[in-house]
DNA sequence: TTGTTTTGTCTAT
DNA sequence: ATAGACAAAACAA
């Protein structure tokens, strides 16, 4: 990882990008105070303009590193739509596993809002998530209201 | 509602 | 090999 640098929105942190070879290798949502990203790349921008709800799909360059099975867990997850959710156990089935590993490899999840993983949810709850669910329902909640808007 | 069992994958012996 | 941990679900009572 070579470079990394933070930024803040309205969010319950900041998020911070982990960069190898110009690309983004590794996402992660703190609850930690900070300002704007001081540098400026394709991620930082696209990312920037999700969380204002002004975009909807992210797509940059990535690192992914995982397991054969996570990769294709990660995989199905990125098709899920902005502003919809399944469960864990609905995406078992279409991989034609258990709910349990399916849980276990969006932990592992390194990317989370390009793999957007806050769109698992459990049957009859929130489930988890790895940064802490209030990252979770901030997501959500942020789809849920810009679902609408162009 | 609450326990208890079942479940696939991963990690660490 | 095998035992234990999980971001879950299904079931019994």
């Amino acid at each position: 990882m070579d470079q990394s640098t933070k930024m803040l929105l309205f969010p319950p942190g900041k998020v911070v990008l982990y960069f190898e070879k110009g690309k983004v290798k590794k996402i992660s949502l703190t609850y930690e105070k900070g300002g704007p990203p001081k540098e400026k790349n394709e991620a930082y921008f696209q990312i920037e303009e999700y969380l204002k709800g002004k975009r909807k799909s992210l797509d940059f360059p990535v690192i992914i590193e995982g397991t054969s099975f996570e990769k294709k867990v990660w995989k199905e997850v990125k098709k899920i739509p902005y502003g919809e959710t399944i469960t864990y156990g609905e995406l078992a089935k279409k991989l034609g596993t258990s709910p349990r590993a399916v849980g276990k490899a969006l932990k592992n999840n390194p990317l989370p809002l390009y793999i957007p993983c806050h769109r698992v949810v459990a049957k009859n709850s929130l489930g988890g998530f790895s940064a802490g669910v209030p990252w979770k329902v901030f997501l959500l909640q942020l789809e849920k209201f810009f679902k609408k808007v162009d």
